[in-house]
DNA sequence: AATAGCTGCAGGGTTACGTC
DNA sequence: GACGTAACCCTGCAGCTATT
């Protein structure tokens, strides 16, 4: 057993590409390494084994008539050998750059653009395909599974909306869309649709996301050619036979040809000099696409031949890249904040949510925002515009006229703003906008359905706190049900989430107690909430969170003592300190402005 | 180490809607 | 009204990270 207990010990590189060069790939010999079968996942299967159908037509084409036979598909699979002994099974996981140089002489294709395949344009033999011949089914998935350049942040948000617009406009549903060109569940479709997802943290689906994304990506004249066809036809007759027959040759082929790329060479340095510098450069290069069970197949294979063990190689390698994995996450969570820009940027269809959402966007926490220069400009936008200070005030800002005159005679530092930092950011974001959007924004009523919780805020209704002791189901289902016309569901959850940080109240008690939900349902209603007006039965919910904010802290209180709240007591103290509803809620503004700065 | 929180995935249940 | 289908809501589980 050689020992990996070290980087430095430079015996790990042995395996990281030495002892690679040793092993053969298993696919072009004859006996056919049984594991490698379930590294192929289901689509590739579909796509292998349609690509043999699509060889045989290219060899008839380009081969001058001769038919691919089994002593053909030998020699493509020796020649392949060759270069895999070459490569030593070093795999690469990238694009199809491999597969069109193997092609060279090898397997004669319409040339098929690989250089293209990073800008975006769909894979062009494709393209003419759909006008000239009929689209095959191999062309079709792999127009569909193109992997995404991996200079595109993926927006799951944006896609997920184009997507449902389009099966809106069109005759197809969500079921035949799903089953017959994601080659999903249509009630996974569903979830998708649902539920939010960030794109780099994606294992199974993230496949289904780039299907999705290629789709919108097409031509309706190729969409209409793939709706026709029935893609995942030979999806499980697969599963069983492709041991030893001639279509599992062609399966191992082209699953290496097109998904598993030419390596690019990573030459070996003098293990000396290996660092953690280089180790991480190694372990972190960017990836565009992968097959990951194709990956973890391999990973495992080559635990049990290196006699890894898991345990060392989790902690010494995976551990540590996997927090830089994470981290993208986050800033793909920020692109869903700066989505509605996008959308605004045409503002014939703008929203009243649209147009909000637009002015209230967090102002980018590198802007140095300079409050006076925003005053200036504002009023010389006023002064030019036909619109009065007072109608822009209230119209746009949603502040009374003389508050506009105060913050225009008073000289401000933005970071040490409390409730006029909205009002600010209102206007930056205003600044920003092009005169079209700012035009439809003027003639919409953007605070008609201002919610009574809003104009709580300015001065809180006083709700009667009743004899505690009197508190009953009745009187707690009256107050959380109380009907709302509209909300902030943002602001409201927002709120919820500071107010359960605020009284150390956990998701698990309030979402049982409270909310009569589960955890994971308020979870993902916390953080992901829908817009109002998307909302259908949903809503409930949400109502109950607004009247749960609507509330006194003492009725609160009052009802969580009344569900056997253990910690009431100490929250109950905690309340006490606080002066008044007022203090509270002007503290929940402000940790609400600061959560926005961020 | 224990706990809390978050998330992907999958599936059950309910509601909405169209057709007969 | 009965029925089937589509769409939506809700939840459990497992695996992960962060915090205590």
């Amino acid at each position: 057993m050689i020992s990996y207990k070290k980087f430095d010990d430079q015996q790990p590189a042995d395996y990281t590409l030495t002892e690679l060069t040793t092993v053969q790939y298993p696919f072009f010999t004859h006996g056919i390494h049984p594991m490698r079968q379930e590294s192929i996942t289901c689509s590739e299967r579909k796509m292998l084994i349609e690509e043999k159908k699509f060889e045989t037509r290219r060899q008839m084409k380009y081969g001058s008539g001769h038919h691919p036979n089994s002593k053909t598909l030998l020699n493509v699979s020796n020649t392949y050998e060759t270069e895999i002994n070459r490569f030593q099974r070093i795999v690469d996981y990238e694009s199809e750059k491999w597969a069109e140089n193997m092609n060279q002489g090898i397997i004669k294709e319409p040339k098929v653009s690989t250089s293209d395949q990073y800008l975006r344009k769909p894979s062009l033999p494709l393209l003419n395909a759909s006008s000239t011949s009929p689209l095959t089914v191999e062309q079709a998935i792999r127009l569909l599974t193109q992997p995404i350049p991996s200079q595109i942040n993926v927006n799951t948000t944006e896609i997920v909306k184009e997507i449902k617009e389009w099966l809106g406009s069109s005759s197809y549903t969500n079921k035949f869309f799903a089953s017959n060109i994601l080659n999903i569940k249509e009630k996974n479709l569903t979830n998708i649709f649902a539920q939010k997802r960030d794109f780099n943290s994606l294992r199974n689906t993230k496949e289904t996301f780039i299907k999705m994304y290629n789709w919108l990506e097409m031509s309706e004249d190729i969409r209409t050619e793939m709706l026709k066809m029935d893609l995942y036809e030979y999806e499980s007759p697969l599963q069983d036979e492709n041991d030893k027959s001639l279509g599992f040759l062609m399966i191992r082929m082209y699953n290496t040809l097109i998904f598993s790329e030419h390596p690019k060479k990573i030459i070996r340095q003098d293990p000396a000099i290996m660092t953690a510098e280089r180790i991480d450069e190694l372990m972190n290069q960017p990836v565009a696409y992968m097959s990951t069970k194709k990956v973890t197949s391999d990973i495992k294979e080559w635990l049990a031949r290196t006699r890894t063990t898991r345990k060392w190689f989790a902690e010494s390698k995976e551990s540590t890249s996997r927090q830089n994995l994470r981290q993208p996450s986050q800033s793909s969570m920020d692109s869903f904040t700066s989505l509605p820009l996008c959308i605004a940027s045409s503002p014939s269809s703008m929203t009243v949510e649209q147009a909000i959402r637009l002015l209230t966007q967090p102002i980018p926490s590198q802007i140095n925002v300079n409050t006076s220069e925003i005053v200036k400009e504002i009023k010389e936008w006023l002064g030019s515009s036909s619109y009065t200070n007072k109608y822009f005030a209230s119209n746009i800002l949603n502040i009374k006229g003389n508050h506009l005159t105060n913050i225009f005679a008073q000289p401000r530092d933005f970071n040490s703003l409390r409730n006029t930092k909205e009002t600010f950011v209102k206007m930056y974001n205003w600044l920003e906008m092009s005169e079209d959007v700012r035009t439809e924004m003027l003639k919409m009523n953007l605070y008609e359905y201002e919610s009574p919780l809003q104009d709580e805020n300015e001065t809180p209704k006083k709700i009667i706190r009743q004899n505690p002791a009197t508190m009953t189901a009745e009187r707690i289902s009256e107050l959380m049900n109380q009907p709302v016309a509209y909300m902030s569901t943002k602001k409201v959850t927002s709120d919820i989430k500071m107010w359960m940080a605020k009284t150390r109240t956990t998701r698990k008690w309030f979402a049982t107690n409270i909310m009569g939900r589960a955890k994971r349902t308020l979870v993902i209603n916390l953080n992901y909430p829908k817009e109002w007006n998307e909302l259908t039965r949903g809503k409930e919910i949400y109502v109950r969170l607004y009247n749960w904010m609507r509330m006194s802290e003492e009725e609160r209180q009052d009802i969580m003592r009344f569900y056997g709240a253990e910690n009431v007591e100490e929250q109950e103290s905690e309340v006490e300190e606080s002066k008044s509803l007022d203090d509270i809620l002007k503290e929940l503004r402000r940790q609400f402005s600061e959560c926005n700065k961020q």
